[in-house]
DNA sequence: TGCCGATATGACCATATGGTCAACTCTGTT
DNA sequence: AACAGAGTTGACCATATGGTCATATCGGCA
């Protein structure tokens, strides 16, 4: 057990390691149904029975990946209270969802895939934590509306507003790319992508972000590299 | 065959419409590879062997699909030029995608599906068409930005926003209806979505709609019924 | 050396899959 | 009544599915 097989990880970790991140992927693109053991035991580069072995079923397996997935976003939830400033509160969910996308494309696709089937697994989540966020964030717009920090928009159409614009970049990226004339959405693209819906977002809810201190000259690029 | 099954229908057509509408509701919720001829023939109320009978096999089924969709999102499509109103074709578009979301939310989460897997059957659209179309509105969009009628954005990043914020109403309606604790969104909803995405958006880009008189006083709603 | 639990995997099973086919019924035409 | 073609369907096939299990190997330890 104490050998060096890998950097660290002992045999069962390193491979529940692989076994998780070939599962993400298939079960991202062709959901819960749609993903057979085989192409992730394939994916992973294991006998199928190996992957058996480690997950148990391709049940507990799907069940696994959502729950991590719910906890990286459960990671990035921070509290807020209606004495925040409007659009650092804005443009930090802006940023930390757009970082999740970034970071967990395959996650993001596979909780896509989930809530299409019609959200068998998740629906507790929905209802009850999740819903919860969402209730309690939209408390705390509706106070800013009244104070005059923003725009009276209905705060739960502004949060999945946000949300699909944000997980838009994951799910859609293969449209996006096929559209943009590209192989891959770099760095540089998320970062632009991120300051355009900040700006276009927290003006369009008439906040103005407290960093946004010179509102001209932003956004650089215009579409993409005219194909060549 | 002019016997009266069916409002003017004859058989051939009335159970290509079932079988239709039923395959797109599988479809859409399991992807391809997760939806099963069985599982299509017991949501039409047929045999499998009727099923496959008028459409010849699962994928022809499929591809049948999607040329339906893509031909209704074709149909949306109308052309623009630098001298049209910038308000009023942003707000066109945010209307029609909407009302192509609310019309065919089954359709649109099928779209979602396969572009979730990659786009495997859509690549020559995507790549061809719709490409040549975004191209040619981001062109516009930069004439108008140039005129000083809108910020200047990027055109490309703008058209996806909006993608993405009237899509999701159809591919995350699972999760909304679970968050915002409804059995379904009704009509006065999408009213009430739609100019809130307006106000935003145009807002949002420096545009301010023709028909956008009064500023003040939209968007009624505030979340959404306190759970009774 | 022999032992032991963790790891590995091919053989196997019941069921489900997409698709074919032959046989049948139905309806309109002659 | 006889025929033709569309519509209908159960039986069937080769393959793939999720999962089990017996067996084999491995690495460390006494």
């Amino acid at each position: 057990m104490t050998s060096m097989n890998s950097p660290e990880l002992g045999t069962r970790a390193r491979n529940e390691s692989v076994i998780l991140e070939a599962a993400e992927r298939v079960f991202a693109s062709h959901g819960y149904r749609g993903a057979s053991v085989q192409a992730i035991a394939e994916a992973a580069g294991l006998p199928k029975s190996n992957v058996l072995y480690y997950v148990g079923s391709k049940r507990k397996l799907y069940v696994a990946l959502l729950e991590r997935m719910m906890a990286r976003w459960n990671a990035m939830l921070d509290d807020i209270g209606e004495d925040d400033d409007p659009g650092e509160v804005l443009e930090g969910f802006i940023r930390s969802k757009m970082r999740l996308t970034r970071q967990h494309p395959q996650g993001s696709r596979l909780f896509a895939a989930e809530v299409l089937q019609g959200a068998p697994f998740l629906q507790e989540y929905l209802h009850g934590e999740l819903r919860e966020w969402v209730r309690s964030r939209a408390r705390v717009f509706e106070r800013w509306a009244e104070k005059g920090l923003m725009d009276p928009v209905d705060p739960v159409w502004l949060i999945f507003l946000i949300w699909s614009a944000t997980q838009h970049y994951a799910d859609f990226e293969a449209q996006i790319l096929s559209i943009t004339d590209q192989g891959a959405l770099g760095e540089s693209d998320y970062r632009a992508i991120t300051d355009f819906l900040c700006h276009v977002i927290l003006k369009g809810c008439g906040v103005r972000s407290t960093s946004d201190v010179n509102s001209e000259r932003h956004y650089p690029s215009i579409q993409g590299k005219e194909t060549t």
